[in-house]
DNA sequence: ACATAAAATGTAAGCGCTTACATTTATAGC
DNA sequence: GCTATAAATGTAAGCGCTTACATTTTATGT
């Protein structure tokens, strides 16, 4: 491996000025740049990159955390994520932390003893407190999908009331009465949420909220038929919102097994317009969840927080979007 | 941040004892090596990685290169590979490819500047030559789905063309005898090994093999629509295999629209079993492809010739599986 | 031409570890 | 009790860079 010494002896300079050239420190004459760059060449020079982390204290990697690595929700992220990272050289580490406590405490941990500069977190099971202290330590980090007030300015969210919101006024609009609902776990934020929004919609309708109606679910695509089995057998509903796709997926096998035609005998909703929801049949009006983007913005607020790049302006808040697909009876009654 | 000095002044001890103890050195004594865990636990102390790789000249890091880091196939795979390494303390960095020679070969580049120990490699794009020739550095690495003779012990493969054959095979057991073929672009091996293998049971059974009946796609769902459409226009088909399930997502939107029964007007089968194809209507009748277990072994294998640990015996060559859904009519005539 | 400031380059001390080698201490054989 | 050997510990030289500070070179104004 040839080291900047070799390359410093061919080109006639100093350790020193070899580094600067490498770090495009002002202070070099284009002379001398020239010649460092014609050895680097010649020799085939490679920087070692952890030599570099040490002696300037900067990793250049910054460590990604989601609850699981497969699965139709996190890929889209991680792709923008690392693509956005990439261009500006910095490397990034996945671990999964598989929505639970001890998983991710362990996979934080390890991320920052790797000298991780930053962390993009998605994490479920972890409390408030814990993240609180996180963010006393020495490791900046940005939070996905998760709003905890006290550490407001690390966290991107979205708008999951206005989801909600969104989803029940399209079932409404389209004058379904009874909708049913099967929930997400209601110790997520997110879940409670969107349910809160679905409410709100129904409230503003004029429409009581009956609990005969809801089911609570774990956003598992088992849960979804469960969740359509429990509310067929126990109630009447023309319509079924589901906290997301894959419990919509799950509730949607169930309705067909049980001879039921869509959307003319049940509309049904999802939320998160995960990739597949298209090719699901029928296709899926679901909500848009702009991961993508909302990956994005936290690889670029970690640009600019720990590495003081310039980058668009944050958004910490984001907007979901109905997306309308074939799975909701237009115009039911 | 607590460095390997100060705990050996709490211990009373020399730096490179403390450092024997980080790394299970036998020749500590019990007294000692008790000593220096409790300074260690008293400090907080967390080795500093960088300084480790630096000085031990081994990162702990494996680079991991896939096309796209969204996209059903990848996920599984990713996942799998993530938990065996992080299991041993390793980490892995990620890259995506876009299955384009630029991007490949920066991505590996990146990989290797970033010091990784070794490399996990899902390339498409790169010609063998290169390959081979980056067998002889000093990074090693291994191959996922792709098998080059000269380096023949770093491939991992599936059988492709057993896949392609027990697929037609199946088709052809269930009476059919027009069989239409969307193959991937041809200048993907696995690609050629699909229809290859297609055209093997075809003369099993004594088919001719009709040119008519075959379109070559690109593995994207947009050319299963496109290849069933030119097909439905020019010739005549009871089924219709695709060399993967993303084309034969696209076929089947597409044959819906075309006010097609599915299976019984048309039977359809795709290639790899990516885990959505169980939600598309009809339920997909597929070849599995274990790209988990693919995964994990090809962690196995950096674990066991970079890492020199023990692991299970290394296996090469993975066997496909037929997955029998509902969307090949069963006993056609 | 000369003093002064600015720009370019060099020197050397780390960054926090590992490890070859040297030294000390314990163990065993007689 | 004394030597030979093994086990435990210490010493110090790096690993390949960055960077504060020192020094030299060049540019500027008069």
């Amino acid at each position: 491996m040839t080291t900047i010494y070799e390359v410093s002896k061919l080109a006639g300079v100093s350790l020193a000025t070899v580094s600067r050239v490498m770090n495009n420190n002002t202070n070099v004459s284009d002379a001398t740049r020239k010649k460092v760059t014609i050895a680097m060449k010649e020799l085939g020079y490679r920087p070692n990159s952890i030599a570099q982390s040490l002696a300037s204290n900067c990793s250049n990697s910054v460590g990604l955390l989601v609850s699981e690595i497969h699965g139709p929700f996190y890929g889209p992220m991680m792709g923008s994520i690392e693509s956005t990272f990439r261009a500006q050289a910095k490397h990034v580490i996945i671990a999964a932390g598989h929505s639970d406590v001890e998983h991710e405490q362990q996979a934080i941990e390890f991320l920052i003893n790797r000298n991780c500069d930053g962390l993009i977190l998605h994490v479920e099971a972890l409390s408030d407190e814990y993240l609180i202290e996180l963010s006393k330590g020495k490791t900046p980090f940005v939070l996905l999908n998760r709003y905890i007030p006290e550490i407001a300015h690390h966290c991107i969210i979205l708008d999951n009331v206005k989801g909600g919101y969104l989803a029940a006024k399209h079932m409404l609009e389209q004058g379904h009465i009874n909708i049913a609902y099967i929930s997400g776990p209601q110790w997520k934020k997110d879940a409670q949420d969107r349910l809160n929004g679905h409410k709100q919609a129904l409230a503003e309708h004029n429409i009581p909220f009956n609990e005969q109606l809801l089911y609570h679910g774990d956003f598992m695509e088992d849960s979804g038929a469960e969740g359509f089995k429990y509310l067929h057998n126990n109630t009447q509903f023309s319509a079924l919102i589901c906290a997301n796709d894959e419990m919509a997926t799950g509730a949607i096998a169930c309705a067909r097994e049980s001879a039921l035609v869509l959307p003319e005998q049940l509309s049904v909703m999802g939320f998160d317009n995960v990739f597949f929801t298209r090719h699901i049949y029928p296709p899926l009006t679901t909500i848009n969840y702009p991961i993508n983007d909302m990956g994005k913005m936290a690889a670029n607020w970690i640009l600019s927080e720990v590495y003081k790049k310039t980058t668009p302006p944050i958004q910490t808040v984001f907007e979901p979007e109905l997306v309308v697909r074939q799975s909701v009876l237009v115009n039911a009654q």
